[in-house]
DNA sequence: TGATCATATGGAAGCGCTTCCCACCAATGA
DNA sequence: TCATTGGTGGGAAGCGCTTCCATATGATCA
């Protein structure tokens, strides 16, 4: 009954072969355990020499920094992690759309991310059939968690921070004691609304679903701030947020009855797909009818007439974000940060504006 | 000495006081033996009724699953990989452009992988100071690697897949059995070269490096093949895939000597640089130059005159990615797969055509 | 010269899970 | 009635690592 732990006796022990045959059967991950042998030592000496936790007498690292070059050791990430209990990546989960801005922020987000040493898992909600279990499942596989938009309902969020997963939301009020970053989409929108007034436009619409995004609503609200002293009317299209859509609204908009002088556009894909629909309909953009977008997205610079829009700090907001989860994953810091960064109005000449800078 | 690894006796175990106070210190992650406890059953119960992975009593399971609702058990994906040797994860790294190009390979794997059960790490070498190391750490917490264009060095790409961690190669000759996937740039640059010799231009001008990528090599011969037929000169002026690089040495090209009708550029950033620069120099584009791009990017249906170019497939590139990688991963296939993907010549005005679809 | 101490190192527990192996029990067949 | 069988379920090993604890070895101090 002295049957220890250690494989001896019984016939059908498996790890009593391991040292000796098999070679040709599997890669065989090589092992600290391996690395230990190989070198003489123990496995907490080996584990002391790679990561510098302890002092490892100089010939001794040597001997093992030798044997781990000559087996190609590399530690898995995955005893390290469970031994750690950390991960040693963030995730960060955006909405549907596939557009531009996403895509922007991810890069910015994986680009200081990684400079903090933290790998990226991104997960899109995109023709996801269960978003929520999605993300849930991914909040299991990171230290920290960013989330752009409405992607992830409140009451997940909260479960996700009880995990001890911090989060940080983006362009989304506040939940619970979740950090949150956002763009003052108020204050440019008022400016756009006030650069409008500036043209005398008698009739605006803004094609937009301010109920469905946290941000479009502060738009439409900057909006019509903006527009307040003016006399022009301002008036609401609900539009979803891709090309296609704003093509299909403007459309319908522009052959409807009361046509506006402007579409201020909730952003830049619906202002583009806006812009397609008024030169089918003969208009001239900037002339016949004003356009603006938001974002700033690369196809604003380049669409003819460029388009007036506002621009967000995408890549910014993106690395931003990492470095706000990083200070709650090393716990320098436990409460909440709530930041606002600034947007930028850019006149172009979809408005009727001839600025400077703007080619033709 | 019949001191068991079971918690007895011994005053300094640390597991026998788990059960009982401590509730307040830590959120306390719930593990599989909290639930076997609370459940009266053993944790390899658990893990049965949890994955099915065998036959659990009725009665057995629905305790379980009560348990494990209650207590909001999940398990840990730490733990489960490492039982399973196998992260559930797909990595994809890409280079340091940080273009439409890239950004939509890798949304387009994100959701083709996710559809597959396989979160998405992603890995930009942009800024990195070690982008060898940084894949080479991604090699080690994926089951699979995407590897778009020369980021990783064929030695790597070696050093990955002698690990057992498939690879698939996007825009890259193929390493070892590594699958790769690429765009026929060849057939596209040639029909590219082709309608531009019925434009009869006296010179044409390829801005780009073929050297510095497989694609542009690629894009450089097929347009040289294209053109052969015609008496029009082709010349060659390297340049980087931005639109930075592109403004400036269109514009180098264009203040120069031998001045060309035609800018064809390796992509569309490059050319909507190339666009801007044609324009400072007063020359109408589409009639006074031609400028061609590649990709299909958004802002090349956006710009006016709209960007004649080439179609990549990206989306579909980076979800095919997906796909051929599950196969090796799944070990339903052992011998590599390369795959060609056409591309499609989109001709709009800037070559000087005027197409039926383009506004404009 | 014996006691003390810093340093270097090994053993082993533990991170949370999966699964092999075996024991148990009730039902079945002889 | 006893042995076989199939259905359940528990124990424990093992995945690869980190680190606590204990020990051994010289060096240092009185």
């Amino acid at each position: 009954m002295e049957a220890l732990p250690t494989n001896e006796g019984d016939p059908g022990s498996t790890s009593s072969s391991t040292s000796g045959a098999e070679a040709a059967a599997e890669p065989h991950t090589v092992t600290i355990y391996d690395v230990a042998r190989a070198a003489g030592v123990g496995i907490a000496t080996v584990s002391r020499a790679l990561r510098g936790s302890a002092p490892v007498a100089d010939a001794t690292r040597a001997k093992i920094l030798r044997v781990v070059d000559e087996l190609g050791f590399r530690p898995s990430h995955l005893g390290t992690s469970l031994a750690e209990k950390r991960h040693a990546a963030a995730g960060i989960v955006f909405p549907d759309l596939s557009g531009p801005y996403y895509a922007e922020v991810v890069m910015g987000h994986e680009e200081a991310a990684s400079r903090l040493g933290r790998s990226v898992l991104i997960q899109g909600t995109n023709g996801r059939t269960d978003p929520i279990a999605a993300a849930r499942d991914l909040a299991g596989r990171v230290d920290g968690l960013v989330v752009l938009g409405r992607t992830v309902p409140d009451a997940l969020v909260e479960e996700i921070l009880a995990q001890g997963v911090p989060v940080v939301l983006l362009a989304r009020p506040s939940v619970g004691n979740a950090d949150s970053l956002r763009v003052d989409n108020l204050t440019a929108a008022r400016a756009l609304g006030e650069h409008l007034g500036t043209h005398h436009f008698a009739q605006v619409r803004f094609l937009g679903s301010p109920d469905s995004s946290h941000d479009v609503a502060e738009r439409w609200a900057g909006i019509f701030q903006g527009l307040a002293r003016s006399a022009t009317r301002l008036d609401l299209t609900p539009c979803n947020l891709d090309e296609e859509s704003g093509t299909r609204v403007a459309r319908a908009v522009l052959a409807g009855p009361d046509r506006p002088d402007a579409l201020v556009c909730a952003n830049d894909e619906i202002a583009l797909g806006a812009i397609v629909a008024a030169e089918e309909a003969g208009l001239t953009v900037g002339v016949d009818i004003a356009i603006t977008g938001w974002d700033d997205i690369m196809a604003a610079r380049h669409a003819r007439p460029g388009l007036t829009t506002v621009r967000q700090p995408m890549r910014l907001l993106g690395a931003h974000a990492a470095e706000v989860l990083d200070e709650r994953i090393s716990r320098t810091r436990t409460t909440p940060r709530h930041e606002i960064l600034p947007a930028e109005l850019v006149v172009r000449s979809s408005c009727g504006s001839h600025p400077q800078g703007d080619r033709r």
